[in-house]
DNA sequence: CGGGATCCAACATGATACTG
DNA sequence: CAGTATCATGTTGGATCCCG
């Protein structure tokens, strides 16, 4: 099956440019694997903790698109104050070994060179 | 061992974040897939007309940083005209079953949702 | 607490024309 | 042929303030 395109065959889909547009941006991966590594749901603050650097607004808006992506789960919780966690879908979860396997990748052949 | 990072622990080095800061951009990883699968180095215009949509600058910019990174080797024949040969490297190559799977999970999980 | 709204800087990408 | 130079535009991410 190839799971990428050419030019010569006009494609609606294309799989690796499609999926880094998805998951490809600044926060994505790294959110994921910081889901994926907690035992429960996270609530959105101690993502924004865990995470560090990330904005609210993007922090938002790429949980957002997760959601729409089907890769997390967003459950809101009619408290005050309110109350939101965050946890992987099924989906989000068997991404999860790919952007493993980069990220180790990354580990052994990208030291230094950053 | 850990291949993302957390804010309590300062890190020089986060391999998931740094990995998609490199090949996450738009062309990059369809770039080393088409050079993977091509038993020849190719040609800058072979690259060009079997990608595609890409414009000349974005492609000649990206194979730069492919090349910096050390996953894309860039040979040049001092002929008229000019001909330069792209091929991955050994550490390109190494990259590439990554790319491949995580295609392949796109191809099984992201049809119809883009 | 978990956002939304707004404004802005930085960057990524693209179109076009030109060149050794 | 394989780029470079320039300009224009679109998109991303961040800072800040506000709200139920």
């Amino acid at each position: 099956m190839r799971v990428f395109c050419r030019n010569s065959e006009p494609v609606d889909f294309c799989p690796v440019k499609d999926v880094f547009d998805r998951i490809g941006n600044k926060w994505t991966a790294l959110i994921m694997l910081t889901l994926g590594q907690a035992e429960r749901p996270m609530r959105y603050r101690q993502l924004h903790e865990t995470i560090g650097d990330i904005s609210q607004k993007v922090l938002t808006a790429t949980l957002k698109n997760l959601q729409e992506d089907g890769l997390v789960a967003r459950q809101v919780y009619p408290e005050v104050p309110p109350r939101v966690d965050y946890s992987l879908t099924a989906k989000g979860q068997s991404l999860l070994p790919h952007l493993y396997s980069l990220a180790e990748w990354a580990n052994e052949h990208m030291r230094g060179n950053n």
